[in-house]
DNA sequence: CGCCGACTTGACACCAATCAAGATAAGTGG
DNA sequence: CCACTTATCTTGATTGGTGTCAAGTCGGCG
């Protein structure tokens, strides 16, 4: 919604997608977008060897107990880098026309508050009760600068963010409204937190605001995206916050349909 | 395009925009997006120091004389990175629809073709006679494992890149499609090559395929998007690829402006 | 001069943002 | 436990924007 905007360049971070549970909703855990490497140790997959001590003497645990939380503002003095241990948090910005927009939704593991130019290019809420472990950005950048290791490993999670903020400005640019919300759910179906397979049900760990401010549309849109979906008979809603996918293969047919009505041949 | 701008602490790089030239239009080499630092040495900015002797030593220039010539495609063994001496390059995707989208538009001292998981992820085509230094992958990474400093600068690349794409997913989401044209022209008046201040013309670098495939509409609403800035006296077309800018402050009070009717509380 | 590509304009239909209102669920206090 | 309040989600009606199809213009090049 409005608000205002923001314009700093960018921060921030990154990738992939969870959500966030309500209130209402259970206590969600799992990520949005599977990635391939393990993250039960969510420090651990960032440091590998015996950097992790290294990084383990300036780490500090904090917590946030409640969802809507902020972490840090788009704007203000960058001293921290975050790691999710526990939660989920969402990176949004603030266009000029007052809009919010949902970068990223980051679970376990994730890192993000990479500063930009000394000051946080994004703004970072708390989705949920949340762990972070906050690194000084200043300690971990004299560390990096001793351990390639760890400067790799630091690399490889910004370059993956990368490549999902391009895909996610694939799915924006182009798409229908229910044809990023058939997307949308894919990506879901692959996080087994959420997704239970012997039922076919998958549990929606964001609300309908904030899903519309990551898919680029409005509530309302994405409330007649979820109609449209159940009238083909694709999924059936059991709450707002639950569904039962009916027809995975139409689905995944959805989104290699042309976009609006023919495919255009440039 | 999009601005650069500076704000990355340290170094810069790459990202954004430039454009290409048609065939008709006159040869350009401007950038883009305008960069604080000089680019004489493309890959000096890449490698402080003495890592630059190490990087020249696996250094290849390689040239391609002509616009759209394919550098590399999305999906094939990736063992190359690249960064630009001279020309320009478009970054582009297929989404499963089929839609071409182009993620950015690189030049001088841009770094691209950084692998995913040894693959591209991305198409890169040259967007008007290009050369570039080619490395390969595994000896860059070689190197950096040994030289923290490279990492670093290699680090600072790939976040500015990050922040870019970012940038343009607020843009895509949420913006009618002339308010993004109007936030594209303000990017372009930063770049001096592009932008003839003392009589206030402007060119534009790219042809309308690009534009749209970049902007996230199609050709036509490119060109209705042209003629309601021509309307509303914003700006003047000289020919397809040049147009006097009549009022930047009606352009910058555009962007900020609602999205389309009323001002959304949520 | 005629072809051909790039660009522009028009007509039309459809989608989605908006505005408004109702339905459902959650939280609060008695 | 129920009444009330509030937040969230859904549905309906309207309107404007933009994709699509089609035609026309402009400019370069043979």
């Amino acid at each position: 919604m409005m608000r205002r905007s923001s314009r700093l360049e960018d921060n921030s971070e990154s990738a992939p997608a969870e959500a966030a549970p309500s209130k209402s909703s259970p206590k969600i855990r799992g990520r949005l977008i599977e990635k391939t490497d393990d993250r039960s140790l969510p420090i651990g997959n960032l440091l590998t060897g015996h950097e992790q001590d290294e990084l383990r003497r300036i780490a500090k645990l904090v917590e946030y107990p409640r969802a809507g939380m902020t972490i840090f503002s788009a704007g203000s003095d960058a001293d921290f880098v975050y790691v999710i241990d526990e939660g989920m948090v969402r990176i949004s910005r603030h266009a000029e026309s007052g809009q919010r927009h949902i970068l990223a939704f980051m679970g376990p593991g994730d890192l993000f508050g990479v500063p930009d130019g000394g000051i946080y290019a994004n703004t970072s809420e708390t989705v949920c009760a949340t762990k972070l472990y906050r690194f000084r950005w200043k300690s971990l950048r004299d560390i990096m600068a001793k351990e390639p290791e760890l400067q790799l490993s630091f690399l490889a999670k910004l370059a993956f963010d990368f490549r999902q903020a391009q895909r996610q400005m694939v799915i924006l640019g182009q798409q229908t409204t229910y044809q990023r919300l058939a997307l949308f759910l894919l990506d879901l179906l692959r996080n087994s937190q959420l997704f239970d397979h012997s039922r076919s049900r998958l549990k929606l760990p964001v609300n309908r605001f904030d899903l519309a401010d990551y898919l680029g549309m409005t509530r309302e849109a994405a409330a007649r995206a979820f109609a449209r979906l159940e009238e083909e008979k694709l999924i059936r809603r059991i709450g707002s916050h639950e569904i039962e996918i009916l027809n995975i293969r139409g689905l995944n047919h959805l989104k290699r349909g042309r976009p609006r009505k023919t495919l255009r041949t440039r």
